[in-house]
DNA sequence: AGCATCATCTACGACCCTTAGCTTATGTCG
DNA sequence: CGACATAAGCTAAGGGTCGTAGATGATGCT
């Protein structure tokens, strides 16, 4: 078996995989997450939908690997913030913020990945894996943020993490739900990131000051915005 | 023109149009929100899918109403909770109780309020105006907390709502995402209801100590609990 | 009884997903 | 070089969907 040939060809299959996937993502983004169709992909592909069907068993199976492709890109961007400064909460913080900024970068896809918006998709376990190897890391750091006295105890239990995650997946909904598109920066809830670690660090108050670097452990105080013009408080806006 | 019969037949006709709906719900929550489907609606009826075009003029339309009645219901929890108690932070916070406990006991019709599931849906903004009347109401009551004492300067402020937003609706989309039908009690993230609210109470902490009553603003710290075993802290799990 | 309106139907067009089966291109091996 | 296996494309077709058009029967008013 030339290994050669064989390669020429895997490649070419493979690249053409990869063309699919970046097609459905393109739909997605403009037709909304459950806007993706196989006769669209097609189309843009220049091909007869069953062909289609040669690279993928359904369109299901796309979301399928549109689904397990993000979550390889958010771990990656998790362990690359993680491992490029110290251990512990600054670690936790990082990777967080990696997470988001990859979010609010591609929208749809991250709907996908943390909604349920196709209805009869179900994500496989392979496709889910490298959310499970995420929560894993980030539970070790917190941990090592625990025993380092960074954080207090607990927050590296089960209840912990569920708050982490509440406050974490609540900006970030808010964000995808009523100001997609926006930039992390100058999202109207991502730009408070610091507050939501801010507050974090107040369910969890380290018991003695430590001086490694990473966001102050002092109280979350944003500054009084000029009041009223209350504007929608949940729910998407019907001009989004 | 006899109204008597013009009552009966406009009775008649509002009586469809709410079985419709009933049966717009009854399938959203089987098959999922974007899963309803006019088809699968005039079967149910016993009737044609085009008779069903009488009633709604698209199915957009059919999840516009839906939508609406949600947002009313919702609106209705919200305040019967606020004005059955005494105004200011209590109001707060029963409002958004009931508004939880609609939302658990609803998983379906809330994810269409407060996610966007549905592709090409927008609501109309008649059906938006309960979810502004809710953002008013809410707005009022933090501001006789904030001037009754009972929240610091601030709460009641675009950043202070908007905080209030992200800890709530991330409580609600965590537990409607990893947890659907599990009652209030119970649910693994609503459960720590209170922890929400000590946490934004954390954020906005009362200048002086009140005598009124609510949840006491002390130092939010659940229990820790028994350790590891890391479940899903993001994401739609695959067996959900 | 006559008539307007409403509710329902059938037929149809334009999409969609997916399967079956055929044809053509590609690369391998005698 | 020629025969062959596999990949990748095609057409045809079945069973869905939403939504429109136009005809038919039922309801209730005058």
């Amino acid at each position: 078996m030339a290994d050669g040939a064989q390669d020429r060809r895997g490649a070419r299959r493979r690249a053409t995989i990869e063309q699919i996937l970046d097609i459905a993502l393109t739909l997605m983004e403009a037709d909304g997450v459950a806007g993706v169709t196989v006769a669209a992909i097609a189309r843009e592909l220049g091909i007869q939908p069953p062909s289609v069907y040669r690279y993928f068993s359904s369109l299901l199976d796309i979301y399928d690997a549109l689904f397990a492709r993000g979550q390889r890109e958010n771990l990656a961007a998790f362990r690359g913030a993680v491992d490029a400064g110290p251990p512990g909460l600054p670690a936790v913080v990082a990777g967080m913020e990696a997470n988001g900024r990859w979010a609010v970068a591609h929208p749809a896809l991250a709907q996908l990945l943390f909604w349920r918006p196709v209805p009869g998709y179900r994500p496989t376990p392979e496709a889910f894996a490298p959310a499970e190897a995420l929560v894993g890391l980030l539970g070790r750091q917190l941990r090592t943020a625990v025993e380092t006295g960074q954080v207090g105890a607990g927050a590296d239990s089960d209840a912990g993490m569920d708050l982490l995650s509440v406050l974490y997946f609540g900006m970030l909904s808010q964000q995808l739900a009523n100001e997609p598109g926006a930039p992390w920066e100058s999202g109207r809830y991502t730009s408070r990131f610091g507050t939501v670690v801010r507050l974090f660090l107040a369910a969890y108050p380290p018991a003695r000051r430590t001086d490694s670097p990473g966001p102050r452990p002092d109280r979350a105080r944003p500054p009084a915005a000029p009041r009223r013009r209350p504007r929608s408080t949940g729910s998407s806006s019907p001009e989004g």
